[in-house]
DNA sequence: ACCGATCTGTGATTTAGATAACAGTCTGCC
DNA sequence: GGCAGACTGTTATCTAAATCACAGATCGGT
């Protein structure tokens, strides 16, 4: 198996897209990789880690849930993206849970190093304010569908948030269940499964056997 | 009326407050006062306005709504709060509306000026990074709430979350109508009455004459 | 290839909360 | 000081969505 270099890894980062060979080379050498088996919490709610978190391989969700287990996703993470970087800047524990979905590598980057790396290099800070930009924007929208829309309405704005224009119509590549997306809209499993069969009968929406979701038409 | 010059100004918001005099002076030169009556917008939904507005005096609400005119509150500003930082930094329209609750005024800083303080200016950057992470955390807090929680739960939460310490019990100094405390848990006006009513004759919360609110107890 | 885990569909029942419909109180503000 | 316009409390009714209770289907690890 080809040794891939830490300079390579960052290099495919776009948070670090924008650096000098030097600093990605002062990032690449301040880093270390590490492995999550699925299921396993990578940042805990409440508890501070003091490191930022980029996600290279795998997919992880973001999430916090109450007294009772009752779960909410706030994000799924994927390739690229990445977490911690709230704690980092105000120095306050999480704000919510993080776990890996299935086996995840990710790249940690510990708070003396950022911080060394923040002043000194505009871009990277400037490519943070974007993405917590970025992160606000659909969070007020995401509290704007919980306050205004019923669980049809939500659904149906979820599924076209996660799809990706592919030509005529819209397309949601990896599978999501169900009984996760009921987890992101705040609503029953089995709510979920009469909007989307619902859907379906009318046509809107066509779920593949393997997993991945066909958007028809204009949804609202 | 005494004439207050924009460097005193500026030298009263938090923002500012750690610019050097030079820092403060440039800002202040580039900076124009407006007044905005009770009701007037002062940044509208989906249009761009390519400033930062910082307010001085009075309140206004930032809110969205949706096509039959139902509306949700995100967040009331008061002195030292600002808007319009998120489009300056992405450069996308506005995501939510701002409106005066009150006779009002805002210092305008137009996006050449905030462009050319950003950069040279690492304590400015980095308070907004603060005020980004701040916002951010209490929105994952709010779509928490409304997705697991019951109105009677997100009243309660809302009214501590606007509460100040103060000696052995918490208060509201403010008055909130009961109209708006609804539009911000995401409910009924009625429903929101009986929730307050219930509140009161459990003795947990008990409104003054003058508006403001006492809260008693721990509410959860 | 198997067996426990986790996912799914669907009907029946219950409930939280929206909506509707008023009449009573405040709030300024001309 | 009076009248319009926005706030409030309370009932009764309706409905969206949660819960409950299954039986099947799928998945993933050993």
């Amino acid at each position: 198996m080809a040794m891939i270099s830490n300079l390579d890894l960052i290099r495919r980062v776009p948070l670090f897209s924008l650096l000098t060979n030097d600093q990605a080379q002062g990032i690449a050498d301040a880093v270390v990789k590490r492995r999550f088996r699925r299921g396993e919490i990578i940042v805990e709610h409440m508890r501070k880690s003091n490191s930022l978190f980029i996600l290279l391989t795998g997919r992880a969700r973001v999430l916090t849930s109450d007294s009772r287990g009752r779960e909410v996703i706030l994000a799924v993470l994927q390739p690229g993206d990445y977490v911690g970087e709230m704690s980092l800047i105000d120095n306050e524990p999480h704000s919510a849970t993080v776990r890996a979905e299935i086996q995840t590598d990710m790249l940690v980057l510990a708070r003396p190093d950022f911080a060394r790396c923040l002043p000194e290099n505009s871009s990277l800070s400037y490519a943070i304010l974007r993405g917590l930009v970025q992160r606000l924007r659909n969070a007020d929208r995401q509290i704007e569908s919980l306050a205004l829309l019923d669980v049809y309405g939500r659904v149906a704005r979820t599924l076209l948030d996660m799809a990706e224009d592919q030509g005529e119509l819209k397309i949601i590549r990896n599978k999501v269940s169900r009984q996760d997306l009921a987890k992101v809209v705040g609503a029953s499993r089995e709510m979920v499964s009469r909007v989307m069969k619902d859907l379906e009968e009318r046509g809107m929406v066509e779920t593949q056997e393997n997993g991945s979701v066909i958007i028809k038409q204009r949804l609202n």
